[in-house]
DNA sequence: TAGACGTGGCA
DNA sequence: TTGCCAAGTCT
């Protein structure tokens, strides 16, 4: 069943990258290229990679440069962990192999800065060498493709896809009839991973081993690969109109969809310029330096988040909307809400206000 | 082996 | 603003 490798091989070379300024079959290249691509996007690396081999273009000259020269050319990139081990790795390579870039896999991971992914992308891309990757794109698209479900960072699941990305590439290459370009079989795995086979809104339908993936058949695009459990729950911000007039108080009803849907509520908005923007739709002339009164914030748990929630209180003198009793938004008195559906965190706050003195 | 390592894009 | 992720490796 080599198809998938032939499906994938014929999609890169019809729409794959083939503009990349590291694609070519020279270690160095490839090598400095895939240094600075691990955990950074494409359009992020090209100016440093073009100004870096500018300066430094071959493995000698990186070698024989001083290292706060190779940092100056890596600054904002990002993990400098992987500048220093090139600038070293460079150094090995003119002292323990006379300059040329090895060969062999235990030789090329054993490199500081490589290993097993980096070291089978350069052996794929310079010397054809039949071995698979394994990056983020990979893990993406072969979770999907086979169903392979779990925390791709777990060992398991790692180990999982590895010996998957294997069998499919050993199906191909035991497969007579079938020539496999290592090269173009790398990049393809890349870019179909970065273009089609995304993270949100997968391009499926132009995906063209869609009817034997998994995750499509399945319909479970979005549940693969599998998200690992947050550790914290999120927070979320609100800020909440605190409208008072003459010992009453603005409520509104809160959207049939969405937390406290159908309940009475103070208006809440997402920041405070949305809260002025609101307050003059209503034809109210705010200072927001002087009118806005801030309250202290608290947070409300709920089960799958955090809301973070600002109360700004604001007095008016202005003339007062009748309460409607068919949108039952409008003035409530501050001490008969009590027995109206306002959820906890609400009430807590119009308790606080109740019993302050405005 | 889980955590650290940087920065930028995206929802 | 927050969280997640991106051509991973090292300790």
């Amino acid at each position: 069943m080599s198809n998938f490798v032939q499906k994938l091989c014929a999609w890169q070379q019809a729409h794959g990258r083939h503009d990349l300024p590291w694609q070519s079959t020279d270690p160095y290249r490839v090598w400095l290229s895939e240094i600075m691509l691990q955990q950074t996007q494409v359009a992020t690396v090209i100016d440093y990679y073009k100004r870096f081999l500018e300066r430094f273009p071959t493995i000698s000259e990186l070698a024989s440069a001083e290292q706060s020269e190779v940092m100056s050319y890596w600054a904002g990139l990002g993990y400098y962990a992987r500048a220093r081990n090139l600038h070293r790795c460079a150094q090995i390579v003119v002292e323990q192999y006379g300059g040329v870039f090895p060969r062999e896999y235990e030789d090329i991971v054993a490199l500081p800065g490589i290993g097993r992914s980096t070291a089978h992308a350069i052996m794929a891309f310079c010397y054809g060498a039949p071995t698979p990757i394994m990056d983020g794109n990979v893990k993406r698209l072969f979770t999907r493709y086979y169903g392979i479900k779990g925390v791709t960072s777990t060992a398991a699941v790692e180990k999982q896809l590895w010996s998957q990305a294997e069998k499919t590439l050993n199906e191909a290459l035991g497969d007579e009839h079938t020539h496999v370009d290592m090269a173009c079989y790398t990049q393809a795995l890349m870019d179909f991973g970065s273009l089609i086979c995304t993270r949100s809104k997968p391009l499926c339908d132009d995906c063209p081993v869609a009817g034997s993936c998994y995750a499509k058949t399945h319909n479970l695009q979005k549940e693969l690969p599998t998200s690992k459990a947050r550790k914290t729950t999120p927070t979320r911000h609100t800020v909440m109109l605190l409208l008072v007039h003459d010992n009453h108080i603005w409520l509104e009803q809160r959207p049939q969809q969405g937390i406290w849907s159908g309940l009475l509520s103070l208006p809440s908005f997402d920041d405070t310029e949305a809260l002025i923007h609101y307050l003059q739709n209503q034809g109210m002339a705010i200072n927001p330096a002087k009118d806005l009164i801030k309250l202290a914030a608290f947070e409300h748990i709920f089960s799958h988040f955090k809301l973070h929630i600002q109360p700004i209180l604001v007095k008016t003198t202005g003339a007062q909307s009748l309460l409607d009793s068919s949108s039952k938004q409008g003035y409530y008195h501050l001490h008969s809400w009590q027995t109206l559906p306002i959820p906890k965190p609400v009430s807590t706050l119009l308790e606080t206000l109740a019993t302050t003195d405005i």
